[in-house]
DNA sequence: CTGAAAGCGCTTACAG
DNA sequence: CTGAAAGCGCTTACAG
């Protein structure tokens, strides 16, 4: 910009009010800045602007992982809003790890962004304090945080577990097994929660031994779903608890039912089993997967509302939006119950 | 840092030194400041930092759309390597479309980033001339750049899309169509000669009615699809030009042949048309899609560690690396030619 | 081991 | 309409 001033023979602040746009500077004086500017390929550098105005204009999204469906989904809603309101957008996945979470948000802090959308992996959030009082705004979103005070966008995980337990009961399942993500994830546990209440609910008895929670590794469902499918007392329909778990869980099906297999189409006849996921997926409509879909778009959309709220001056208490589910019926929930065959 | 500095009653930089981490301050003093530190909250601010090194440690990638499987495979990848580097990561999408393509660059551009990662939308990169003068590294990546010369990652997609048909063409079919992306997209085009080239190779006639170019939008394909296998001299197989247009070829394939049909299970037989798709997607497997894939997060990783290089002052001239696909065989595409039904 | 001065590239707050 | 000075929060390059 110095360079630019000297070059047109005026002032740095003459420069400024040209590359700014501002108003009261003579056409002339303008033209010969705008001349210099292009003959010497000028382009203003936004963070010495930033650091002299106290905002950067950029938000940070901290989510789960970006190859994953629904936070992708997610990302993609928080970068409209984002755009649209000119700010820029600093992504990282945590990859479920609390460590590189706070890493990740800490690291957006100190390059000062405005705000911060959190999807968090860890449960302690402490380590905000210090910048929510130095004035970055924060919103969680999918899971609230744990010991600190902030906005917070979740989908209404146990009612959603619930109308989908409560919808394989309707079709005639007394059976039902539960199979959900790392019981260290919120919405895994609220998921259950709504499993269990729908089970109470109709006066059905809650036996652990239909349970099994952790991550969605294909060698851990194989091992825990053979036996019990196998076993003496079988489940008649599943409730996986997410996306990737019920994903997992099909093709554990598949798996066990036909052993070795030649390449061609599986025909995900699911053992005869009902089932419903936690989690619209891209093919569950191809697949005929009865899911319980959330809106990753929305929650997206909501939490970057709410976050620029806050950046333009909002000061309101926390919020906390839970937005609703919905069945999408596609015919693996509304089988009836089928007679097992016996163990292998 | 001042404030920090008067609390701490030593200079100014000997609490950049503590900040920092730098060797050679005495450790009463070093214990006294970083005290101070803690008392006060204090977080040195990047921004600040990198206006005086002149480096921001950051990169920008500009993709088609997070939302999209594909392009979210290779940003993870490109985060990864971004991060192990320390640098943080801007992201956006551009929607294919040309102008959201270069606003965010230049947004970038204005931020600084070291470098940039860029899924081009647009066919003119005239536009990163004065930025790459000015020292911002750029790598391309799926697609190469107009009129810039520049570190290029793309996947073979002529070599890919050639062994796709041949494999079809192995089993028998020799008519084949080819349902690709818009022509507006370099991968689409290269695909499509790709095919002609499989053709020629064989001694089949390329007819161009057995070829449809376009967006992946659901009414287009199913109108564009219906009067081909129903008209006189229908295809045996199918060709499709990317992930997206698979799917919503399979979609239209199921839509055509069950008119309205209740929710439930449905069996992708594809009309007993034999398929092979250009990428690999999500849950190909249990749809028995058969796929020429290429790998996503080897096209990121690549470019990134391109842009890396770049980075640490490597300066030879700009190379572009093609990585091969592969076919994977899954049933839809090793089935041999089937006696079409009669038009309904 | 410690510090005073200058400067990165802008904008703010004034003054003329 | 135009500009000189100060300052945003750091690091660089020296000096002691």
């Amino acid at each position: 910009m110095n360079d630019v001033a000297a070059a047109a023979g005026v002032a740095l602040k003459t420069v400024s009010r040209v590359v700014n746009n501002e108003a009261g500077v003579n056409a002339a004086t303008a033209q010969r800045v705008q001349a210099a500017i292009d003959r010497l390929g000028y382009r203003r550098n936004d963070g010495a602007r930033t650091l002299r105005q106290g905002r950067t204009a950029s938000i940070g999204l901290v989510i789960e992982d970006v190859a994953d469906g629904f936070y992708s989904g997610l990302s993609r809603a928080v970068e409209d809003v984002a755009l649209h309101h000119g700010h820029l957008l600093f992504t990282g996945s945590s990859r479920e790890d609390p460590a590189r979470e706070r890493e990740l948000v800490l690291a957006f802090c100190a390059r000062r962004v405005d705000g911060l959308i959190i999807v968090p992996a860890g449960g302690d959030h402490d380590y905000l304090v210090p910048e929510a009082d130095a004035g970055i705004a924060v919103v969680f979103a999918d899971r609230p945080p744990g010991g600190f005070d902030a906005d917070t966008v979740v989908s209404d995980n146990l009612g959603g577990a619930e109308a989908g337990v409560a919808h394989l009961i309707a079709h005639g399942h007394r059976r039902i097994a539960f199979v959900g993500d790392s019981p260290a994830i919120f919405t895994a546990n609220e998921r259950l929660r709504g499993y269990r209440r729908a089970l109470v609910s109709a006066g059905l008895p809650y036996d652990e031994k239909l349970v099994t929670m952790g991550p969605a590794e294909p060698e851990r469902l194989r091992a825990v779903l053979r036996p019990l499918l196998t076993g003496p007392h079988p489940p008649t329909a599943l409730f996986t608890g997410n996306g990737r778990i019920t994903v997992e869980t099909v093709r554990a099906l598949i798996a066990i039912s036909s052993g070795p297999r030649r390449a061609g189409v599986h025909t995900p006849d699911l053992e005869g089993l009902a089932l419903v996921g936690f989690d619209d997926f891209e093919l569950a409509d191809l697949l005929g997967i009865t899911v319980v879909a959330q809106d990753p778009g929305r929650i997206g959309r909501t939490a970057a509302e709410m976050l620029f709220r806050r950046l333009s001056g909002h000061d309101g208490p926390a919020r906390r939006v839970e937005l609703p589910t919905r069945i999408v019926a596609r015919g693996s929930g509304e089988r009836p119950p089928a007679l097992r065959r016996a163990p292998a």
